[in-house]
DNA sequence: TTTATGATCAGAATCATTCCGATTTAACTT
DNA sequence: AAGTTAAATCGGAATGATTCTGATCATAAA
């Protein structure tokens, strides 16, 4: 998934093309890592004066119901990112300060060691928390 | 952990002891499954009229801090149920309905498949969704 | 250019959670 | 048994994230 496909995406699905939606998609796909909604807000509200919180919040939405963005609950709040792809399956590994995110290849659910009869699995979370490298070296000084 | 062992571990810290404490420690040792704060709220308000969400946010996390209870963010809100132990690491099946629990033995990260130079890792979670046998049924009638 | 509908704004409403000052109570002291 | 003290609770206000609403605006199609 990249910028150019997500607006193709939301115009074959029928929505209209704003420049606060490009300018949305452009955020996501420079920062490989995890933001809030007031994260999108202070990135944007510069260039768009009285940007409103509604627009932020009924974009990123949409952007996660078509598969866009992908979306987890990080310390009481939504963060976003881009999804790395539409079929292909992943975890992460992210940085608790700047919520920057890596690939884990390997998935949990694929060694099938979850095997319970009566339990219908629907959806499984597997993320590991930590510092990046970055963050990491500023702790350390 | 079980309740008696819960309110030594209270006592031992100096904490008092609370009808309101007992009892909300013994509704988590009934129910094996996740609770929020107003279910606990819901459970115990019959009995003390006017008890304050103040009383039960203050108690749940005093608790998670001792380990006698774990929490989890389930669609946007703290859920919280009784610690199975407190040195047996482990992961839960969790039902989308009920809340109810299963535990899964096996951790992804024992098998250490895991490795990122320069990521230093604090924390983990993996979790299964997904619908208990009960509530799986009342969903095919 | 006009029109219809979707998008945005601004602010109010909601929901979970936390905070605060006043009051009550458990546990210790005398 | 009564007094003391610090912890616990209450009730309600405050906060922070998110959602809703009615009015206005802008995109895309006619």
């Amino acid at each position: 998934m990249n910028v150019v496909e997500a607006k193709e995406l939301l115009k074959t699905e029928g929505y209209k093309h704003t420049d606060k939606r490009t300018d949305i998609l452009q955020l996501f796909s420079d920062e490989s890592r995890y933001l809030a909604a007031k994260d999108v807000l202070e990135a944007l509200q510069n260039k768009y004066n009285g940007l409103s919180f509604d627009t932020i919040y009924r974009n990123l939405s949409l952007f996660t119901e078509l598969g866009i963005l992908e979306t987890t609950d990080l310390d009481g709040e939504k963060k976003f990112r881009f999804s790395c792809s539409t079929d292909y399956h992943h975890h992460h590994l992210i940085c608790l300060d700047c919520g920057k995110t890596k690939h884990i290849h390997q998935c949990p659910m694929d060694t099938s060691i979850i095997s319970d009869e009566g339990f219908q699995i629907i959806d499984h979370k597997f993320e590991v928390y930590g510092y990046c490298e970055q963050c990491g070296e500023q702790k350390n000084v």
